[in-house]
DNA sequence: TAGATTGTTAATCGATTAACAATC
DNA sequence: TAGATTGTTAATCGATTAACAATC
């Protein structure tokens, strides 16, 4: 059964505010509605989605905080490492390989990319930077299905191709450009710029 | 009238995509079939968002695109400058100062501000790093209204507290951390780890 | 004129919320 | 037992899509 995407965004929520105790730190227990009154949703929509998972709650208990923490991770495939490589060793993709959050996670990094050779063979949050050249030796040799593209929009669908034929199955986009990929590779873009504009938007008003 | 989030983000993905290019280069006229197609989407949406702010197709042309452009951009607040200031220069609000993208569409970064000894006095981007002491001064003399938080969620509210009571009238949330705001403050949280999850979920399904 | 595309109303679809019996 | 909270169905609400007359 495949979980739609909204309901996925709600469940990651609720798995990184649980782990990180925005909601409840060391509470057993926590019923929908405390749940509901931090995201200000309501709190129909926390039991359903939770349901769509197969967590059960108890009446008049609530949900096991610990137990939705790990079935919604199971479900997330945050359990277990994922490794991946970044693309691009600038800011933005140093930025990622320091985020102490990724590990956290279960993300591990493996390696970054750049042709720079400014950049090459430095280390970036304990990260080595490695030549593009090394690309596919890496990803194979890992077996790395994961791959985070910070590169410059002008080569985000080359480097896609290669990733793509090295057998990445999911590619976090974060170049503004729309790239272009097999059926069974998914990609999800982080165009950060779309969010500024509602900001914008009400400081004009 | 207040437009809603959603058409707020759907004019913004066109917006950047039409002053990128993406969709035409060149071309003098742009039909919603051609915009729709381009997003995976209904081309009666495309029509009712730019009806929304009052942009007029004519039959058989489509719609002018330098228009679109000019008057998405007016009323999203791209097309004036929007000064900024960026608090935290570590490597994500390094990213960000250095991102051209923000210049190019109207936001400028006015500083960055931090604590580390080592990073006040440096320039990143073309942006000087400033004590956190300098943060009121900064905002009053420039009169900035607009503020990026890419400090650790330790120090995400007080920081907030600092900048709401000096004007900051909105604020771009880099941080995991929810943050309290007055009811005239607009704030839009940026969890980029949620965007993470969609991913792993699909790698692991 | 014929044909393409807009602008808009009506119909459909899906998501959110309300209601409430079941349960501990 | 009484009361709180779940689980789920039904009702509402809003968003998306279809249909089509108007227009150039």
């Amino acid at each position: 059964m495949e979980i739609k995407g909204s309901v996925l965004e709600r469940l990651a929520r609720l798995y990184f505010s649980l782990r990180r105790g925005d909601i409840c730190e060391d509470c057993e227990w926590i019923s929908s509605a405390i749940i509901a009154e931090h995201f200000d949703m309501d709190d129909t929509q926390i039991r359903k989605d939770l349901a769509v998972i197969g967590v059960k709650g108890r009446p008049r208990m609530g949900f096991k905080r610990q137990e939705v923490i790990d079935e919604v991770g199971g479900v997330l495939g945050l359990n277990k490492p994922n490794k991946s490589v970044v693309i691009g060793a600038g800011r933005l993709g140093g930025a990622i390989s320091e985020y102490p959050g990724f590990k956290k996670y279960g993300v591990t990094i493996s390696a970054l990319f750049d042709n720079d050779p400014n950049k090459i063979g430095s280390v970036i949050g304990s990260c080595a930077v490695y030549s593009m050249d090394m690309l596919e030796n890496e990803i194979r040799s890992n077996n790395i299905k994961l791959a985070v593209l910070t590169c410059p929009s002008s080569v985000a669908q080359e480097a896609t191709n290669r990733l793509v034929k090295v057998g990445i199955k999911a590619i976090w986009n974060f170049s503004p450009k729309k790239i272009m990929v097999p059926e069974d590779v998914i990609v999800r873009n982080e165009h950060i710029s779309v969010g500024l504009a509602g900001l914008t938007y009400h400081l004009n008003k």
